[in-house]
DNA sequence: CGGAATAGTTAGCACGACTAATGAGTTACG
DNA sequence: CGTAACTCATTAGTCGTGCTAACTATTCCG
């Protein structure tokens, strides 16, 4: 009873399309569950809040639309992403300088330490990893 | 302003344990949500319930418990996700021959004809593509 | 000034996952 | 045998993540 003969091949099975989408949906869903599950103890941000330091990490001072963009969902889910980091000290919400309407989200220098330590001091325990 | 310009790459951010998780996590969340949206019209399913077909075309008659490692969730899970495509008349639910505590999964004829048509008839509007 | 457009939020829904607890059936052992 | 321990599936309740619709506040423009 090996590794092989209990997992089929795509080879073996999936060779229509619609085996294919199979098999692609299966793959993704079980990376997601994994990925979602697989943080350091320590850490309190969900999956979905943890993209928030990382568009962030990129570029700083960015709206919640740019973050809705960036990601490709609608503003409304990104208010609510932003919620959870910002209640967890690691970003801030303020207003736009210029215009009233926007909402600018920063990381805070202690969200950064905490989500992109250096190097040296690794990254065991970053909310990040 | 091109799309390179404007989309980091990971060599350009990301060469940190936690920039590389930080990649594959949006990757990965981007990825699921556009699979969740992208399926025909016609179909009925939502991407949790098309795993199920799946799985049977692989392997006909699975129980619960089987299904539920094989998409490694917990069987309360699995429990509700077969749900759906029961009702939609894809899958049937009847007990073990010999074990009462067991439930067998099987994929039903209509059910068959619909996710995996033949290669001729190709996959439009299949509920598993 | 006043209407249209834009940005963000709130509210409510769907879906997919989990844990804890329950019921029903099977197995093992004294 | 008969009960205790175990296994399997389900129910109930919760959380996270996405959506749409509707609302408020602001800005832009004729």
């Amino acid at each position: 009873m090996s590794y092989a003969n209990d997992m089929p091949t795509v080879e073996a099975v999936s060779r229509t399309d619609a085996g294919l989408a199979a098999e692609l949906r299966t793959s993704v869903m079980r990376l997601r569950r994994r990925l979602s599950v697989e943080r350091h103890p320590d850490n309190q941000l969900s999956i979905g809040s943890m993209v928030v330091p990382g568009l962030l990490h990129r570029n700083d001072a960015q709206t919640v639309g740019e973050l809705a963009r960036a990601e490709k969902v609608q503003p409304p889910s990104m208010t609510r992403t932003v919620t959870s980091p910002e209640d967890g000290g690691f970003v801030t919400r303020r207003p736009h300088e210029t215009d009233g309407r926007r909402v600018v989200v920063e990381i805070t220098d202690w969200g950064a330490r905490r989500c992109w330590p250096t190097a040296s001091a690794g990254t065991r325990g970053s909310p990040c990893s």
